[in-house]
DNA sequence: CTATCTATTTAGAATAATTCTAATTATTGA
DNA sequence: TCAATAATTAGAATTATTCTAAATAGATAG
């Protein structure tokens, strides 16, 4: 209600994308959004959920998962680790990346002759990485998978 | 008790592997590590520890984690997705990657020029990803990070 | 503009994943 | 063998996330 004209053209395209996606636009939304946009620091929900009282101070925990749920699925905001689900392990030690099929929920080994090096020279000066991974989300080759199906 | 020559030499360099880390052998975390490589379908905790009481009735959830704790830290199997913690969430649509600092547990946004292609020639057939992700964890320049510290 | 329909919010309960605790047992090394 | 330490166990505790039911708000048809 205070916030001044700068912001209304974003404000409308974030609109854009809610309903693209089949989401109204709320404030409790916008809001969140404001807030992860602030401090660009990766918070966990819990923290969206902190930050975000200080301006509304009526809004729950609940609400904050539904809104970065809803944003999620708009395509206006990431979730760091694609999953969030249990913990998943595997003793395969080799060079590989793994695929998570959204249809059916397994998780495959792919493996990768180039190994997945991010050459030092493309990360800014002083980071010093000791591992990476990559990993993928789609359709496995299962039958039902392969975006046969709607779903 | 009745497994056979062959994994003997195995064993021994399972042995190996927890001794240079710190970690005693014992048989829980060799029977872990066996289910483990019996099913290589990165199962969750719970299904490893569902595994794990055919063959060790007796066996805890708690040592379940554990070992699979000492596992990781052994470098004899890796967690599917890196981190346990909370989800975290990023505002930031471009293509990047994310560097965990394993120092001081920031989360980095790092951009990519490249972007984290896998060509779709190197997967197996049928295999239709539509998203990649790749993350690094390592040393941030920030001071007392960048591996000046013994941790 | 009002009634209605549906999406959203809210508080709090419920569930799921993981970690912690305290007592017991096993292993190592003097 | 004995002491010291590490690991295991059951179960409680904690944390993250999802669910539920009631209340509210927004969009739409009249």
């Amino acid at each position: 209600m205070s916030d001044s004209a700068k912001a209304f053209q974003t404000d409308e395209q974030f609109n854009q994308r809610l309903h693209t996606s089949g989401f109204r636009f709320t404030p409790q939304r916008q809001h969140v959004y404001n807030v992860l946009m602030e401090t660009r620091d990766h918070p966990t929900a819990d923290q969206v959920f902190i930050r975000s009282r200080e301006g509304m101070p009526e809004i729950s925990m609940a609400t904050v998962y539904n809104c970065l749920d809803a944003l999620v699925k708009s395509g206006l905001v990431r979730q760091v680790s694609l999953d969030r689900a249990a913990t998943r392990y595997c003793p395969n030690m080799t060079e590989h990346c793994h695929f998570h099929c959204t249809d059916c929920g397994k998780i495959f080994d792919i493996d990768l002759d180039d190994k997945p090096s991010v050459p030092e020279a493309k990360l800014p000066r002083g980071f010093k990485p000791e591992q990476i991974e990559v990993s993928m989300r789609g359709h496995c080759p299962d039958k039902g998978c392969s975006g046969h199906s709607r779903n």
